[in-house]
RNA sequence: AAGAAUUCGUCGACUGAA
């Protein structure tokens, strides 16, 4: 009973989802697996790995078997909502509480705010942070880390650091998350002089308060955002100085690593520091290898590319949507779509659906090689998928009209892509 | 009064005279 909401708990937050399920399922043939702690956990974990579905589907299966959801619950799943980018759904979950008698708290309302701020809805975040105040409840170190994040993410610095002087003045001290939320945010925005400011502010104070100290993440967000922004030497620099604060190079830093070299065109680089990593007991995971295996392809080694992608299913791991578009992509822009319609077949035989991303890098191959009818028919064809195209998608059929010189139809298009709810820019 | 479940920051993919 107990035992098993801790191990669901657990399990779910390694990130081990299948395992989670067992022991739920395990828990429920034994006759002390289907309350609500379990459920809720259950729910949990499912929302931790982005599977926000499968974890609504629990949430009317508990409801179906007459266990009632609490205020847990319904947190838990608001939350998978929010990791799952739907903050429409979170919000609907929100009143659905309040029309059973469930009063939010805190967790509620800070998993809805953050469900806005993934979704770039900073507004809405913003409203969901008074409508806290408004309801009685203060606000505490999660809200305006989760609000400033929102604002971060949406690109509104300035809004970011006025919260921050708010919080301290209303007593609120600020932590390593709330500045590696703003360093990030100027990280994204081009900021990389800001970002260095207030990454350094963060160590003057910290440096008065003894036991805290900027942590690998906020190590790791400066030291991506000088690979982004293809500061190597800078990139190298905060490596070190991760090292000499006794963080070690994780795997995370390692990525960005690989990334920057792959990005930098030095695909070799990217490779020493893939060896390099597994010597120190780091196991490449799927981003690791997606950087590496870009960083060849982009640089037109499709053969080495290829090599180590079949090295990863080797190794027994799951290649992803992502993976499998970034290698499409590649095979597309060198004008090999053979390649790619084959990469597309094994994907679908794999049980991986292509999503929007996918379908752009085919059109787009299309699109460059004159081929606009098929680029046409693709996009048809991933509506007929349930697929709605982006601003990406249309964008790429107006230019393959016209590099074709047809600008009627490149004309067209801009319009249909108006009427289909995507403005051009 | 209980060994149970819920909230914040970092890394990989698509278009553009960028």
């Amino acid at each position: 009973g107990k035992l098993a909401s801790t191990a669901i708990s657990v399990l779910g937050r390694l990130g081990n989802v299948k395992a989670a399920k067992r022991v739920f399922d395990r828990a429920r043939l034994n006759g002390m697996g289907g309350n609500v702690f379990a459920f809720s956990a259950l729910i949990s974990a499912y929302g931790r790995s982005g599977r926000c579905k499968e974890a609504l589907e629990m949430f009317e299966c508990m409801k179906a078997e007459g266990c009632k959801p609490n205020l847990i619950t319904y947190n838990a799943l608001i939350d998978a909502c929010s990791k799952g980018g739907m903050p429409d759904i979170a919000r609907s979950l929100f009143s659905d509480m309040q029309q059973s008698g469930l009063e939010p708290d805190k967790i509620t309302f800070n998993s809805l705010m953050g469900a806005y701020g993934r979704a770039g809805q900073w507004q809405e975040a913003e409203s969901v942070f008074h409508l806290m105040g408004l309801s009685g409840l203060c606000q505490d170190l999660h809200s305006y880390n989760t609000l400033i994040d929102a604002f971060c993410k949406g690109g509104q610095l300035a809004l970011a650091e006025r919260l921050l002087d708010t919080m301290t003045s209303s007593g609120v001290q600020p932590n390593v998350i709330t500045y590696s939320s703003i360093i990030d945010g100027y990280a994204k925005s081009g900021k990389e002089e800001e970002a260095l400011a207030t990454f350094s502010k963060m160590r003057e104070i910290m440096k008065r308060s003894p036991g805290i100290h900027p942590d690998s993440v906020c190590f790791n967000t400066m030291l991506d955002m000088y690979g982004k922004a293809g500061r190597i030497e800078e990139a190298m620099a905060v490596r070190s100085e991760m090292e000499s604060a006794g963080l070690g190079t994780d795997l995370v830093s390692f990525n960005a690593l690989i990334d920057m070299m792959g990005k930098a065109g030095r695909p070799r680089e990217a490779a020493r520091l893939f060896e390099q990593m597994q010597r120190q007991g780091h196991h490449p995971n799927v981003l690791t290898w997606s950087a590496l295996i870009g960083g060849f392809a982009r640089s037109g080694f499709h053969t080495e590319a290829m090599k180590y992608f079949q090295e990863f299913k080797q190794a027994g791991l799951q290649p992803d949507v992502v993976l499998y578009s970034l290698l499409i992509d590649v095979h597309g822009k060198h004008g090999l779509v053979q390649e790619a319609m084959g990469l597309l077949k094994e994907m679908v035989a794999n049980g991986i659906p292509p999503n929007v991303v996918t379908y752009n890098s085919l059109i787009d191959a299309y699109g460059r090689m004159g081929q606009v009818e098929r680029a046409v028919t693709t996009m048809d064809e991933m509506k007929s998928k349930g697929l709605t195209p982006n601003a990406v998608t249309f964008n790429c059929v107006i230019d393959a009209f016209g590099k074709e010189g047809r600008a009627e139809e490149a004309l067209q298009m801009a319009h249909r892509m108006r009427e289909e709810g995507q403005s051009p820019d």
